[in-house]
DNA sequence: TGAATGTATGAACAATTGCTCATATAAAGG
DNA sequence: CCTTTATATGAGCAATTGTTCATACATTCA
């Protein structure tokens, strides 16, 4: 097949910022599992120690905790602690803007 | 643990909505590959058939297919035949909307 | 200080994913 | 028709992922 120079263009551009893409698809996994969604939103709410998510969602304290390793290390939460317990909470609006994009293609 | 009533608030909120989030999840793992976001991003500039995806993306024919196909069956892409090839395009502008979202999460 | 509570972590395992290879399908053009 | 070209599809495989289980760590409180 040939290339149209339009379509070239856009290929040069994609191949150019492969990393960037890289990095986006890197971003989205982080929302690509019900459980880490669920953290999420939750946290778009309040903010939240460990024990509290891991009673609402069906899943043991530590899949929690493994979960929020990972959004910890991506930097979407960040946490403090409080006594006995650790509060994980939104490291920015991000997340909510995210979440709602993907709400408006979903419930259209 | 006891439960604030304000949180419990929002646990009863995502428990009830759970299958929307898992809709959620699973439409963001459309986005969560390199390939895929590179084959949506080029879309978004211009529709495309298979061969000219393949060319730019380093992966074979048979591998384009399998995710459009994937795309397709999610409702993110349409087709159209042009003779031998087969035109993929974006179904609706959600996909661009959604992707510039992530774009300014990764650029800040 | 020692027990209790809340959280983190590593290993192991099943499930899912994205690719390759081989092959099928389908339209085009001699 | 029969070959060529473009695309689709199924099986198989390696890599990744999300969970559980066991256990470690850390802070509180008696």
């Amino acid at each position: 097949m040939e290339n149209s120079s339009a379509i070239s263009k856009i290929q040069d551009a994609i191949t150019r910022n492969s990393e960037l893409f890289e990095s986006l698809a890197q971003l989205y996994k982080l929302f690509a599992d019900a459980s880490r969604v669920k953290i999420l939103v939750a946290l778009t709410q309040s903010e939240m120690c460990v024990s509290e998510i891991s009673e609402f969602l069906s899943i043991t304290q530590s899949a929690v905790s493994h979960q929020l390793r990972i959004l910890k290390s991506s930097n979407l939460v960040k946490t403090r602690r409080d006594g006995k317990n650790i509060i994980y909470s939104l490291t920015d609006n991000h997340v909510r803007t995210i979440i709602d994009c993907g709400m408006e293609h979903i419930t259209e």
